[in-house]
RNA sequence: GGAGCAGUGGCCGAGUGGUUUAAGGCGUCGGUCUUGAAAACCGAAGUCGGCGAAAGUCGACCGGGGGUUCGAAUCCCUCCUGCUCCGCCA
């Protein structure tokens, strides 16, 4: 959520950084309305409210010594009463209306991002090692684990349908190898562990910023009491909602493994087969909190963090800067990891690092204080970021298709054999 | 699932309708004293919002929301959270 103020002080530019992104200038100029008229309500409704206080305590007064005059001036108070319910009603209803569009408004895109209307305006930083070259031709990663038992999508939709997936044996191990070789880096690099719940209440949903806009893509309970996370950024993020941290506790940084749920309403017909689009993934996640000004520093840390799986697994890939329309909902600046998938002859989103500014820290009320000596000093909004470290399911079909041989078998990369037991995959 | 108790500032804790603009203690920060420190004493200090260049000023906030009242931390309703006992259970 933005600083609602910025429409009344700042409006040319964040109407000018909004419509980089998609959103339409009407709503922009909507938005300095309501922000206008919740100040004023709110104006009004305390004037009066001064007043009343100020009456009641004069009232007081009069209750003994002049019971007369308390009885009059008690009949004066219930019409200011009733006007300051009439007020506010008005005022309540004005910041609502502000409250339910801010929750709706992405964030601003930071001064570094690319302009652009969709992924073709992305900036292209660094692309790291050479697709892998296959002397025969490359299969898909289904066909590769269809083939050697490590994976059953037949029996998975037996079970639940489209889009699930049923790990065996090898694939099972190699995924649970995924898994841990990824925690234990995160927490080489500095992260603590989490195991948090994969049930969330709907404010942690609006705190990290999937609701309200992006309900009916989750999974939800039939009673709505509880989402099941699309991502463990949803319980990191809201570790620390409604608290005022201290300045010597930042960076926080966290990593979690979880299984993420997704609707994927919107990807009806797109990577239909295999694994790379499923309802139910497994991801190891980074999350960190810190001051502001050293959020694009942690930014590029996050990023070289997700880097480095990628290295120690020999995976080949490039990174790319999201332009402003191709942003997500919560972040001012995101650089997506992309794998090379020889399958598919091209490279996949396996990773993607943002940096959220406050945007999430207004939404969860999550603070620091600056630390000035005095202990005193205002409270200041952190910063979040979050990154994948990284996708487990999408490694696994790179170290499939990238590893795979001739024969059928797929060679393990050498840093995740202490993890798995193996050095090849032959069967099941 | 049943029955009961509780939620007050960074922490502990008093407070059942009007000098509570939340007592007191601990901790924090500043000062006095001291060679320095401790102790003691004095003082400062919550969060959010409105207006304001600022100083400041006004409003709200005693788990969340709603209600009663001229006036609510205090009375009523409801939800959330924690604890105790009973039942059931991995």
């Amino acid at each position: 959520m933005l600083d609602h103020r910025a429409f009344i002080t700042d409006f040319d530019a964040v109407i000018a950084r909004l419509t980089s992104r998609g959103v339409d200038g009407d709503t922009v100029t909507a938005l300095r309305e309501a922000a206008t008229t919740r100040s004023q309500a709110i104006k009004k409704t305390e004037t009066l409210r001064a007043e009343q206080n100020k009456a009641s305590q004069d009232v007081q007064k009069l209750r003994e010594s002049d019971p007369a005059a308390f009885g009059a001036a008690r009949e004066r108070l219930k019409t200011l009463k009733d006007e300051i319910k009439a007020n506010e009603d008005a005022m309540v209803a004005a910041e609502a209306k502000l409250e339910e569009m801010m929750l709706r408004l992405p964030n601003l895109p930071d001064a570094s991002v690319p302009v652009g209307k969709d992924e073709h305006a992305n900036r292209l930083e660094r692309t790291v090692g050479q697709p892998t070259k296959l002397a025969f031709v490359a299969k898909q990663h289904f066909e590769i684990a269809e083939a050697l038992g490590i994976v059953n999508f037949e029996q998975a939709a037996k079970i639940s349908g489209a889009r699930f997936a049923v790990y065996r044996g090898a694939g099972a191990r190699l995924e649970r190898a995924l898994i841990s070789f990824m925690l234990d880096l995160a927490r080489d690099h500095g992260y603590l562990e989490i195991q948090p719940p994969l049930l969330v209440r709907r404010d942690a949903m609006v705190g990290s910023g999937q609701y309200p806009k992006f309900e009916g893509e989750s999974f939800e309970t039939l009673d709505h009491e509880f989402t099941l996370i699309p991502t463990s950024e949803v319980p990191l993020v809201n570790l620390h909602r409604e608290e005022i941290l201290e300045e010597h506790d930042l960076p926080l940084r966290y990593t979690a493994y979880t299984p993420c749920f997704r609707r994927e309403a919107g990807a009806a017909g797109r990577d239909t087969r295999g694994l790379i689009r499923q309802h139910q993934f497994n991801k190891v996640e980074l999350v960190a909190y810190t001051k502001p000004e050293d959020s694009a520093a942690e930014l590029e840390r996050i990023a070289s963090h997700a880097e480095e799986v990628l290295k120690r697994l020999e995976l080949p890939y490039r990174v790319v800067s999201l332009c402003t329309g191709d942003l997500g909902f919560a972040a001012t600046k995101t650089y997506d990891l992309e794998v090379w998938l020889p399958g598919q002859n091209a490279y996949r989103e396996i990773s993607s690092c943002s940096n959220c500014g406050d945007f999430q820290a207004r939404r969860a009320k999550i603070r620091y204080r600056p630390d000035d000596g005095t202990g005193n000093a205002k409270p200041r909004l952190v910063h979040t970021l979050n990154g994948s470290g990284i996708a487990v399911g999408r490694t696994f079909v790179a170290i499939l298709e990238n590893g795979q041989r001739e024969d059928g078998s797929v060679a393990i990369p050498r840093a995740l054999v202490p993890y798995f037991g193996s050095d090849v995959i032959s069967g099941v």
